[in-house]
Formats: C-alpha cells, sequence, structure tokens
DNA sequence: CAGTTATATAACTTATTAGTTACATACATG
DNA sequence: CATGTATGTAACTAATAAGTTATATAACTG
C-alpha cells in the first residue's frame, strides 16, 4: 500500500480515470452513464472505479440497482498542496498572489470586499 | 507512449521520484548526490532519473563525467493547469483570487504595486 | 596509458496493471 | 417468483515497472 499521495497520482496517470473524475465535476453518474463514452468493458470501468476509489478520489453510494459516484476532492487538493513547493518557479505573480493570501488570511477587510 | 500528461502523473506517483524532484527545487545536482540519501543502488536512481527526463521533469547536462540534473517545471505547471478545473470545489477563495487574477491580466496598476 | 570515478545499460526477477470473458450478486418489476 | 438491468468479482493474459547484479562507457588523474 503506497502513501496516499503516490496512490493519487497512480490513480491520475490514466486518461480514462482522468475523464471519468472530468465527467464527475459535473455531477454524480452511475456506473453505466460513467462507461458510455468508453469503447471499454463495463469490468474495466469498474476496476478504474475501484481504483479511484481506493485512491480516494471518488465515494460511492447506493441508489436501488445504481452505485452512484461521486467525486471527493480532498486528494486533489493535496496534490496542489505538494505541487505550491514548485509554484514559484512559473507563476510570475506568485509573490503578489501570496501577498494577497497573507491580506485574506489576515481578514483584510478591503481585500474582501468583492 | 501514453499522453504527456499521464506520463507526468506516473513519474510523480513515486516517492522516490518526488524527492529527488524536491531536491532538484534547490539546484542542479549530480546523479551521485541525488542518489546519496536513498537506500536503492545506483542503477536504480539512474532508472528513476531516466523516467523523470522522458516525462520531461528534469533535463541533463554534461559537466565533465557528470551528469547534472536540472528540474523543468514546464510539466507540473500542466498539472497545475488541471487542477484548474477542480480547484473551485475546495478554494473557498477561489472567486475573490479569479477577479484578482483578472485584475492583474487587465494590468491593473494598483493590483501590481508591489 | 593505467587506474579511478561517475554514470548508463543489459539481463534478469518479481510484482503490478489494464484489459479481456465468464459468472455472480442484487435489486426491480411484470 | 421469474426475469431484466446494473454492477461487481474471478480467472486469465500481456505489458510495464521497480528493483537487483554485472558490465560497459566516458572522462579525469597520476
Amino acid at each position: 500500500m503506497p502513501d496516499p499521495l503516490s496512490a493519487t497520482f497512480a490513480a491520475l496517470a490514466d486518461p480514462t480515470r482522468r475523464a471519468i473524475l472530468a465527467r464527475l465535476a459535473q455531477g454524480e453518474a452511475s456506473v453505466g452513464q460513467l462507461a458510455a463514452p468508453f469503447s471499454i468493458s463495463q469490468p474495466a470501468v469498474s476496476k478504474h472505479l475501484k481504483v479511484l476509489e481506493q485512491a480516494g478520489l471518488i465515494t460511492r453510494g447506493r441508489a436501488a440497482q445504481s452505485r452512484p459516484c461521486k467525486l471527493d476532492v480532498a486528494r486533489l487538493r493535496d496534490v496542489s498542496d505538494w505541487l505550491e513547493t514548485y509554484r514559484r518557479f512559473w507563476d510570475e505573480s506568485f509573490d503578489r498572489l501570496d501577498a494577497y493570501l497573507a491580506e485574506l488570511q489576515k481578514g483584510d477587510p478591503d481585500a474582501q470586499k468583492n
């Protein structure tokens, strides 16, 4: 069992799974709905969903004989946090952004006027 | 040959490779320097570096018998871009941030005063 | 140019992954 | 309750990955 971040990256390293996540970003969906756009078999989709679930990227409910899948973004947030270390290498406005976020955190009323 | 984003995620799905990237975030390093912190063999490190290079996450130079490795963040930026689709699901200040970035892009002089 | 240092490659092993087909489970409904 | 629909699991195959040891390449050094 790899660490959660490794499991997350591994799960994201497949275009089919990323497409599934993109679909789920628009709302819950059944396995059948998720499988429809792909030419692979239904069991293959089930396996992809299992990988996503074990990585913590989706959760599953139960509704009649359907097992609706739902996006869980906590792990994506972890990826984003991991990326923060490197953001300064490409984000020109990183410093200004950083300052802005610091303002927000201080609760600067002016910064929150929108 | 998978698509670049898949190759990037696959390369990141290994803690040793992420540690190598973290080290390279502090500056170029030789293979030996990169290998030092790990208990695995030198060829194993060479293979990890090959994976990182083929994913476009590092580049390599030549200096005497050393092959210095250098971080290349372009693909990390691609990951960050990919994440943007999902950021709204967790970033409370996403809207304000978005507005702020829009201001920056417009070249608002006040926003760029730092 | 012989030896040492730095790194890459080859050959191999073991484990994991993505897909398949066939089958099982579970609920819904006529 | 028999059947259809939705989904998961088993068993298998082929490809890939991560590690090993042994060896090759390439450049510096005396």
